[in-house]
DNA sequence: GGTCGCTCCGCCATG
DNA sequence: CGGAGCGACC
């Protein structure tokens, strides 16, 4: 994987009485580490010891005691790199880092919430839902406010929800026009149902983590001043991806003492879809008047035709703060491009690449293949497979998502925090235990006529008559295994407590009986999740840990090629950097600027910049004219990035074996300048549509989905339904009709739960959720 | 209520 | 092409 760059680093510049920290930095790197008080901004371009400056500015506030560790607070977006600068600091320090808040917006945000849960109307358990968890609930809501989820996608409100969250707009604060675009203005109130419903459930979404830690600030001056009081010295990794509720959140922090030192390069943003915005970077001056702003430049990373390239490239990009990166490394190898016919051949060009230079002595895990979007890395894993390679998907799908591991932390996540529908419904029935579909509906039913959690209301239909009595046992049975569980919670060890529940509910029987080759598996993935909890205190800690937290564990000893998306691969760095699938459409992304426009084209060019500046020694672009895209045949030209980039960087190859060396078609150059004419491959005549209006694939899917919402639109029907939530009051003698036993008069009313003298049957437990008010006859 | 088989959708990146 | 979701049938 990625090493350290101190290996390349130039001759120490300073006297040998330095500390480690302080030692072999270049002066603009020393300044940024000597710099402690006020607001400083470091533009660190790629591979100029940004994460270097961090760690040892970490270092020379402890060692200095300027600050103890409990002092500190170092944000970064993602957990690898939190990890790695903790591990840096402690290295450089030579003892370990304890009471420093280092970890992502996320993680950190999780644990202050949970001290000031009640301020926002949650409690210290409260849930963290994952993606997956938050469409599942977003989805019923579309389903009980009788919206049409196939012309309004329950993907799509999360989107937009997300991104209001990522600007800390509360549902209120919802601009007019974009509450419209969703089901006919609606977007705004059903934002606002969701909120309710994250409270009922005592659960939390990614975004709201950062937007609760706000709210209580604005509000709460007490605990505003404590944390700005405690925290005196703020550090901030990739300044340009964060957003503005981040944004937000840092200034709040800061206000004070305003010692905020943010690194970042606006050249490597590229998290504008998910609300990042490069103008916190840009602006950061304005904000913080009499900041320091300290640009790193010089490169350690990569030589000379690599860094020429990605610099060439990014040039075409408008309204960057700019900054010319150098090296006094070599020129090295220049940067290949390679045309391939299809995916196919490219995945065997590279593999055989791969191949070449291990048996030159190159190991694998200097070796990276980085790929535009997730579903390319699998040519590339058949292959390897196929090749016997050995290799790891970083950021691939993660532990905690797979199927078995989802169950079983349902169970522990509702033993935890009982009101936890979503978990209540993936696990009602898992195993099978004859509590269909029906049964859930009607316990939905009753949850929401009496505002309770699931649980609760599958506690009283149990005791009730409502149910046939095959489910009502299922039921009871599963209701009191919850009792005994919760109750085990506090005398069990949670490693205990997880082996008892999975053995007690029939989960791993269930796995033990299953016949698919998959079961041994998955079997052996809830070993591992009851192996990773002895790790934590306590299932609070673990289930914190497991959904903000937790990376895909893979043997990290064994030497493999790494295979990633290029948001992936952002601060790593290897020898020898392959770029496959530069094709107008798959990168640049075509939905991308479907959506984007040029914004997004600029964005789409920093992730190629991104992408280059991996490079240490070697750089491999590879394009393909034809793909398989959506089970479909498609021509594709190479990348308007591969005309951007200098030529004199670069070195164009055809494909071995073809006449005139060009695979499938022609370059980008080629057509640009006509001389694809006399190809035969695609119709020139088609060029220009097919630049604007984008590949065919992208265009029939759009054509579908239109007429999809067009059929959907004209289905639609007035049809109103019942929820039978109304809020009437039984009282004993009163006459009530209920579906399943007809007419009956009350005898005894407790709350919710009556008993009902039938007229066909006799008495009856039922709920009063069930029945409603009938007329005397 | 469970299961099989068909249809139809989607493939952009994250904590 | 692959997976989710739904409808017909057991």
């Amino acid at each position: 994987m990625s090493k350290p760059f101190e290996t390349s680093l130039p001759p120490i510049p300073f006297s040998d009485d330095d500390p480690p920290w302080l030692a072999g930095l270049n002066p603009e790197q020393r300044e940024a580490v000597e710099t402690l008080d006020g607001p400083l901004l470091v533009l660190a371009g790629a591979g100029t010891g940004k994460t270097r400056v961090l760690t040892c500015r970490i270092a020379h506030l402890l060692a200095s005691g300027r600050a103890g560790p409990h002092q500190i607070l170092a944000v970064t977006f993602t957990n690898r790199a939190a990890s790695e600068m903790g591990e840096r600091v402690e290295r450089l320090i030579r003892r370990p880092v304890a009471g420093m808040a280092l970890g992502t917006f996320h993680a950190i945000s999780a644990r202050w919430l949970r001290r000031h849960a009640e301020l926002v109307g949650l409690t210290s358990g409260f849930t963290i839902l994952d993606t997956d968890d938050q469409i599942r609930l977003i989805k019923q809501i579309l389903e009980a406010e009788n919206i049409d989820a196939k012309r309004w996608t329950p993907r799509h409100l999360a989107h937009l929800i997300d991104r209001w969250k990522n600007r800390a707009l509360s549902p209120d604060e919802v601009p007019v026009e974009e509450s419209e675009s969703f089901a006919q203005g609606r977007g705004a109130a059903l934002y606002s149902l969701y909120e309710e419903r994250l409270r009922m459930l005592d659960a939390c979404d990614f975004g709201s983590l950062i937007v609760h830690m706000i709210r209580i600030w604005q509000k709460h001056d007490d605990v505003r001043a404590a944390y700005q009081e405690r925290y005196r010295h703020l550090l901030v990794d990739e300044y340009q991806d964060t957003n503005v509720a981040q944004y937000l959140w840092l200034r709040l922090l800061a206000a004070g003492h305003r010692n905020i030192c943010c690194v970042g390069d606006d050249d490597q943003s590229i998290y504008g879809w998910r609300g990042a915005e490069v103008g916190n970077i840009l602006r950061f001056e304005k904000d913080y008047p009499g900041a320091r702003v300290i640009r790193l430049e010089r490169n350690y990373r990569s030589t000379g035709h690599i860094l020429g390239a990605a610099s060439s490239l990014i040039a075409a990009n408008q309204g960057r703060l700019g900054k010319t990166l150098w090296t006094e490394a070599g020129e090295g190898e220049k940067v290949r491009i390679i045309a391939a016919w299809d995916g196919e051949e490219e995945a065997r060009i590279v593999c055989d690449l791969v191949e070449e230079y291990r048996r030159a002595g190159l190991p694998l895990d200097d070796i990276a293949i980085l790929v535009r979007a997730g579903f390319q890395t699998r040519q590339f894993e058949e292959r390897l497979i196929q090749i016997g390679l050995p290799y790891r998907v970083v950021g691939g799908p993660r532990f905690y998502e797979r199927q078995e591991i989802r169950d079983a932390l349902a169970y522990l996540r509702l033993i935890h925090n009982p009101s936890d529908d979503l978990a209540f419904e993936r696990i009602v029935n898992v195993p099978k235990r004859g509590i269909g579909s029906a049964t859930v509906q009607k316990l939905q039913r009753h949850a929401r006529a009496t505002r309770a959690p699931l649980l609760k209301a599958a506690a009283e239909l149990s005791a009730s008559d409502e149910l046939r009595p095959q489910t009502r046992r299922a039921l009871s049975r599963l209701v009191e295994d919850f009792l005994r569980w919760r109750e085990e919670a506090q005398r069990l060890d949670h490693t205990a407590l997880a082996q008892v529940v999975l053995e007690e509910s029939g989960y791993v029987a269930m796995w033990q009986q299953a016949k698919g080759p998959d079961a041994p598996g998955r079997l052996e993935n809830l070993a591992e999740l009851v192996r990773a909890m002895e790790e934590f205190e306590n299932l609070a800690g673990f289930l914190e840990h497991i959904s903000l937290v937790m990376e895909n564990e893979t043997s990290p000893d064994e030497e493999k090629l790494s295979l990633m998306t290029l948001h992936a691969a952002k601060g790593l760095e290897f020898d020898t950097v392959f770029l496959p699938g530069w094709e107008e459409g798959v990168f640049p992304n075509q939905r991308s600027l479907d959506e984007g426009g040029v914004k997004a084209l600029e964005e789409e060019r920093r992730l190629a910049h991104v992408g280059l500046t991996r490079a240490r020694r070697r750089a491999i672009i590879l394009h393909a004219a034809n793909r398989l895209i959506h089970g479909q045949w498609q021509n594709l030209i190479p990348s308007r990035f591969l005309d951007e980039i200098d030529p004199a960087h670069t070195e164009v190859e055809g494909l071995p074996g073809m006449a005139g060396g060009r695979a499938g078609g022609m370059s980008h150059r080629q057509i640009a300048d006509g001389s694809a004419r006399a190809s035969a491959g695609f119709a020139y005549q088609g060029y220009d549509v097919e630049l604007s209006r984008g590949p065919g694939w992208a265009r029939a899917e759009r054509q579908r989905r239109l007429a999809r919402q067009a059929a959907d639109y004209r289905r639609r029907r007035s049809e109103s339904r019942d929820d039978g939530a109304s809020a009437v009051s039984f009282a004993p003698g009163m006459r009530v009709f209920h579906q399943k036993f007809g007419y009956g008069e009350v005898r005894m009313a407790e709350g919710a739960k009556l008993v009902v003298h039938f007229e066909t049957s006799g008495d009856k437990h039922v709920m009063a959720s069930f029945v409603e008010p009938a007329e005397k006859p």
